[in-house]
DNA sequence: GATAACTACTATGCGACACTAACTACTGGT
DNA sequence: ACCAGTAGTTAGTGTCGCATAGTAGTTATC
């Protein structure tokens, strides 16, 4: 992964989970293997795993565990009506600094 | 600042300054005043500072110190040929993240 | 002429987050 | 018995923005 994407994803890789958690439940692998199939090549199996931990530690998902038919238990998260207002708040601070940018790229030609 | 913001300037913020300098060459308080207009309302005054001896040092921006009528001199930064290579590889990573973003954020109301 | 207010840059320590790398644990196929 | 695939955990590292304080020069106020 580039150094620019691993800065860039501070703060942003958590939306993109709760924003996934949002349209459905799902466990830790099956996020990482989404995000690996949208492009997001290198993320490691270890990041997704320590942000959710904190993400429930937060309190903004439910947490179940449900027997996998293939391995270990799975831990399935789903977001809870906290985490929604926190997602509102990431699309918006999001939105300001889309904007922003969108600014400065428009006249850079 | 909300924490979020903090989170996402993270990578940007160093894109939105070297964006700044394509377009004009600036010194840091300059810069630092300009973003507060621009509704980055409490950046950091070192902030700024940091963020400029470090793209020095890698060697992305040129160097000039101006006398100013009030205060201390100016040291003001413009963009050279490698910091113009760098300021468009961060474009493509932004709208990497961008258009997977619109993506989640479209499907989700 | 001391004090504040604005301009301009520097320095130190901290917390949060993504990464690396190694590990545990369970299942199925060879 | 071994290995690949599935699923999760943990410890240590580096980068970045923030908080805070400090230095230094100019201008205006009292």
């Amino acid at each position: 992964m580039g150094k620019q994407m691993t800065e860039m994803l501070k703060g942003t890789l958590e939306g993109i989970v709760l924003a996934i958690l949002s349209k459905r439940p799902a466990y830790g692998y099956e996020i990482t293997a989404w995000l690996r199939d949208q492009g997001f090549s290198d993320i490691a199996e270890g990041t997704v795993y320590a942000l959710l931990v904190r993400i429930e530690q937060r309190g903004l998902v439910e947490v179940k565990k449900i027997p996998s038919e293939k391995g270990p238990p799975r831990k399935v998260y789903s977001l809870n009506a906290q985490g929604r207002k926190f997602l509102e708040e990431f699309w918006r601070t999001w939105s300001f600094l889309t904007e922003r940018l969108e600014q400065l790229h428009k006249g850079d030609r």
